[in-house]
DNA sequence: ATGAAAGCGCTAACAT
DNA sequence: ATGTTAGCGCTTTCAT
């Protein structure tokens, strides 16, 4: 007649079956020295005959560390957003961490729940992909971060992993005029983000050193989106023009976007117009804080 | 000279603040009965005062519920299951849950390690396509779960959301023949997948339904992935053929890679050849357990 | 309605 | 090398 049966074994299940006391078994679970070789075996043939799995809560209230890492992006369903958690998810498995999900959907205050939610997990810590531009007030979230996203090098003074807009606008430029197309059409993002000005202002740029006057460039906004890019690629089209229509598109959802549009007006995407889509290179900044 | 300034403020802080015992500022805090309105109040504003967040750790240990939830999924970067992961996300979040994501590879050390770190995580629940498909020996996984996908089914005692693949073999077939091609090919997943033999199961029924000779249909086998559908719609197509092709695919990202191979094969995707992709149509089984 | 105290599972001093 | 004890932050009896 011993305890419930469906009760998790607790590391004094597992002291009691090798006959020791339990930090004499955490010793030997954790790796630790001054323990004979003998009683750690004994103690790890108890721990797998009981089941017994360490309970990370308990771990995490002692050490201060949970063990688990944060992700906050705008929709895990948008590809690039969807690599961007494989590859923490992979880090974060590489390192024996686990890694909290949430898509703030651009929403200021669904990013403010998450983080919350974040913080009360006491999170290790987070990756995030800031909606607002304004950290003026708070530049500090309550927790240690990395910022991701083209907005990220603003702050300099925060690690970050952006994209170099810089980059790649001359990449995406020079490949449609290589391509024979001298003034390629924008889909931007809507004014309101803050990524649409950084890349306006490279493309302005660019233009300077190429000696192109960038007045000529045509400019429709959308969301970020695929729905987004068709709508604005439809305006596009609306718009006079003659001959090959070439387009530079903010990201890839934007440009996939832009193809339905293409074809639904019944042109041909390879022959009629040229869609390049950009999602960005990355960058790192590393300002070596603590 | 009080304790450090960079510690995060504990209920006792608040407490101390509020001029309470800790317990009843933790009942304040909670909602619980028996309180004051007037100190229920004061516990407030102190606990806004210190900028007190709950430790979710302490809470769970106590508690015995973590506030969490896994996912565990072949690979987040496959749209079809970013659309999984978004709808698992925002259900929880809804709930006040947070969702600990893992890809899997459909390999299953993986898998056991990513279940094993869900049950040290003490998440509450979690949802898995299960990559393995004998769990007779293991048909438990130590904790509280639900099956996704099409191989859900095939359990019929745990609780499962799945793809109903007779239906959307039924529907994906009825639509090629309409458009006015009999006998479309077959891109599935590889042999060792239970998918697979489902899916094929189904095309042999429907086409028993329709009086068709199954045996016409040619088929290839790939990966689930885009590559996957782009090699074996190349293969599709050097078969000897005559006039226009028309294919099912096991799911969309085999259907965008043999859309790849069709154009890499210079010919037009519309004009040339259909390709129908399906990802399944949802299904639920819930055996009502407890 | 409020306070005192126990205890969740674990690890890290502090003994021995 | 091993055992004993305190305590992480919280909720929940049990008193009052």
């Amino acid at each position: 007649m011993s305890k419930s049966r469906n009760r998790r074994p607790t590391i004094i299940d597992v002291a009691e079956r090798a006959g020791v006391s339990k930090s004499t078994a955490a010793r030997a679970l954790t790796g630790s020295s001054n323990i004979t070789e003998e009683t750690r075996a004994k103690v790890v043939k108890a721990a797998a005959a009981v089941g017994y799995e360490r309970n990370h809560l308990a771990v995490g209230m002692r050490s201060g560390r949970s063990g688990m890492l944060g992700l906050v992006i705008p929709d895990i369903t948008n590809p690039f957003w969807a690599d961007v958690a494989r590859g923490a998810q992979d880090r974060a498995t590489k390192s024996g961490a686990s890694l909290l999900v949430f898509s703030s959907d651009w929403d200021p205050e669904a990013e403010a729940q998450h983080l919350r939610t974040l913080r009360q997990a006491r999170v290790d810590g987070a990756i995030i992909n800031p909606v607002a531009d304004n950290f003026d007030d708070l530049d500090r979230f309550g927790l240690p971060f990395v910022f991701i996203g083209s907005s990220a090098e603003r702050f300099a003074d925060v690690s970050s992993v952006g994209s170099d807009i810089t980059q790649a606008v001359r990449l995406g430029l020079d490949h449609l005029v290589s391509k024979g197309h001298p003034a390629p059409s924008l889909i931007l993002g809507p004014k309101s983000r803050l990524a649409r000005a950084r890349f306006l202002r490279a493309v302005h740029e660019h233009c300077v050193e190429r000696d192109i006057d960038p007045a000529i460039l045509a400019v429709e906004d959308g969301e970020y989106t695929v729905e987004g890019g068709r709508v604005a690629m439809r305006r596009l089209l609306e718009r006079p023009h003659v001959g090959h229509v070439s387009v530079f598109a903010a990201n890839d959802m934007m440009a996939l976007g832009a193809m339905m549009a293409v074809r639904e007006a019944g042109l041909d995407c390879p022959r009629d117009v040229s869609i390049l889509g950009f999602d960005g290179i990355p960058s790192g900044n590393s300002p070596g804080r603590g």
